[in-house]
DNA sequence: AATATTTTTTAGTTGGGTCTAAAAAAATAA
DNA sequence: TTATTTTTTTAGACCCAACTAAAAAATATT
């Protein structure tokens, strides 16, 4: 006998595919294409026609075939409880395990699905309630709201304008270890000299360092606010 | 093309039956029946002969039909990796995340999964190399090595003698809390009055209090160390 | 030693999640 | 608008880890 309340479970396939699919839906409304999901999923589109449908079957996600897919309440929930986690496991593993910032997101893709919430809860009160996460990311409430930040790309920002660090666009580990090695961390206080035109690369004084020239390909990863 | 040297990855279901026969195979020597393995599992007689198979054509187990399953050095190795992980976890839970010693098993079994060797040993000494675990275990070493605590079942302690209680038998929640409720928790000196012969029941004073009653069943699953 | 019982294995299915190849639909170009 | 290309879905298969039912082997009982 089944229950109208019975408690759902998600398969660790099933929490990837809700992530992803919130990653790609984030700042605009248009639906996702299989292919988009494929790609980030690293499968191919015939398996993620298949999970789109159990996903839909499930009530976590709007799917129409050929219409591609965008997520319901319930599976947007259930993909910021994840990300909630992930972020979490990263500021762990980043400000008591010592790691750096380019060595946690392959450990923190196995931690974030781990389930108790007993266990998260402590974490974040253990962490002392992070707002971010190690690249900037903010990590939503346990209510299920991401805050907004609204920081500013890198390569938007005008000559001759001074900002902060505040994140990265993007996580993958040679990005990273390349801004640890132009010494911009988190905070880092910025000053755009000059944007060139040519390549849109920019002289920026890092720290108030002599300024060194960033490419418009880092810039645009690069999170910042105006100071 | 294939190496002899490949890195062979474990299923956390490969994972769990290694590490259950290697929990059955403790204190002797004798294989270990299908049976046995399918009741810790908790799975079927079937399902733990065809695994069986398949753990012994990746080496990790000597097993022959009809005759029982014992792990082999590799599988050994597995196990006490397992081991260790699911104990360092333990210890996290309840020194650093403030859980009950009853409360930590289950995420244990989830997080001595993560796959990290760095993680692991970040984690050690963050908890600053920790000898057991919340319940009294030993903790295995890195090179798998599982130290030898020579403890004694309290049930086999003769009346007047005293010893303090280092670890119990059995992790089970219901258990563990009745020996909170009972004031039993692990440091505490024990004071052996009377071994009642009707039901083996033993009069026992904790910590210099009035004796109290502990029955057999209880007393089984107490490990001391004498004094 | 013959029979009954228990344990273990085999045979055949199932469900989850993936794949390739082929068909169908949608989008783009001619 | 028709033809071509791209995207997506379907069909059929595979592997993993479980299951049930039936057969075989080992063990226990008479
Ligand atoms: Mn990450
Ligand atoms: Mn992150
Ligand atoms: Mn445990
Ligand atoms: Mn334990």
């Amino acid at each position: 006998m089944s229950s109208k309340f019975a408690q759902m479970s998600t398969s660790f396939a099933e929490e990837n595919y809700l992530k992803i699919i919130y990653r790609l839906s984030e700042g605009h409304d248009d639906d996702i294409s299989t292919n988009a999901v494929a790609e980030l999923t690293q499968t191919k589109a015939a398996s993620v026609t298949d999970m789109l449908r159990k996903l839909a079957e499930k009530g976590w996600v709007h799917y129409q075939k050929y219409q591609g897919v965008r997520l319901s309440p319930a599976g947007e929930k259930i993909a910021l409880g994840i990300v909630r986690k992930h972020r979490l496991w990263e500021v762990f593993l980043v400000e008591k395990m010592g790691f750096n910032w380019d060595e946690v997101h392959e450990i923190a893709e196995q931690l974030e699905h781990i389930e108790s919430d007993s266990l998260i809860e402590k974490l974040d009160a253990f962490l002392e309630f992070p707002k971010t996460d190690p690249h900037g990311d903010p990590i939503p409430t346990k209510n299920g709201v991401m805050p907004e930040l609204g920081y500013l790309h890198l390569s938007d920002i005008k000559a001759n304008k001074r900002c902060v660090l505040m994140g990265v666009a993007k996580d993958s580990a040679v990005f990273l270890q390349l801004l640890t090695k132009m010494q911009l961390s988190l905070g880092a206080a910025l000053h755009v000299e000059e944007v060139n035109a040519f390549d849109r690369s920019i002289s920026v004084s890092i720290d108030n360092a002599p300024a060194v020239f960033i490419s418009h390909e880092v810039a645009k990863n690069i999170l910042v606010k105006l100071t």
